[in-house]
DNA sequence: ATTCGTAAGTCAAAGAAAGTCAAAGTCAAA
DNA sequence: TTTGACTTTGACTTTCTTTGACTTACGAAT
């Protein structure tokens, strides 16, 4: 629950702010149960960055990084060429995989989609289709 | 009779949600015997996938899966012809997603991939090229 | 500087659920 | 009567959550 209702506050913003002892009372109940979930739900491997202050106006500041997958694709995207050929992508492809950017599905759908026997064009087009297809595959594993 | 009780859980929804010690108190059984159930009578081999949690709020969670989704899919591939234009493709993939036969990931990869604007060849030879890729990634989508 | 109130952090013990496994029970077929 | 597949049972284990006593940090007022 505590979980669900952190998680709604990012609909809006994509860093938020929450007072420990309020959110306890709100769900009746001990305060570290608060520092509990944020512990094992709002981990950086989950995307997400934590800070906090004690004291008088004291609070606990979550933002949502997304280091992860969407900006390591967009980088990706943003930094091959227009023409690759089948073994760049491959290369690329493996490395997703090994960082879980993609399932092992995503990952044969990408590897197909660009695959030399499967482009039956011009070979001198062959290259810069792929690029494309490629790319255009990336941009929408991106997350919003 | 759990088995029973269980499978009409899936009348409604493909993805049930049990409480271990609340069935077993249901059933006047000891919690293992749920166990006994779920793994005698919902394996892999049977369609249903399973998952659980211990702990606070723990469950245990059974996902019938579409064993013909492989089937459907080898249909597919082997009766549609060796052109297909965006629309039909676009066609196929939403009953895909309504069959849950991909996942919305998966959906987007095969869409982009066979989209009018990222295939970037000779008009006359796009249809063609279309249905080539689609066919293949399909063909990657099928469980050996 | 010291003190005081407020707020967050830590950690280990207790609690809540589910998992495992092997012994014992059942029952029909050989 | 014996066998063997299938089921039942419960002691023990593992994993996840809840709780609360105690600690640390900040800021404002002495």
């Amino acid at each position: 629950m505590i979980e669900e209702f952190i998680k709604e506050l990012f609909e809006e913003e994509n860093s938020i702010d929450i007072q420990r002892n309020d959110l306890a009372e709100k769900f009746n109940c001990v305060p570290s149960q608060i520092n509990y979930v944020i512990s094992t739900r709002f981990k950086p491997a989950q995307g997400y960055y934590v800070e906090s202050k004690r004291g008088g106006g004291g609070h606990i500041t979550i933002k949502k990084v997304n280091i992860t997958k969407s900006n390591y694709l967009m980088h990706i995207i943003s930094s091959v060429g227009d023409r690759m050929t089948a073994q760049e992508v491959s290369i690329f492809i493996s490395n997703f995989l090994s960082y879980d950017i993609v399932t092992p599905n995503e990952a044969k759908l990408l590897k197909v989609a660009t695959s030399d026997n499967v482009l039956i064009v011009d070979p001198k087009d062959k290259d810069k289709l792929r690029a494309n297809i490629f790319k255009n595959m990336l941009l929408n594993l991106v997350e919003d």
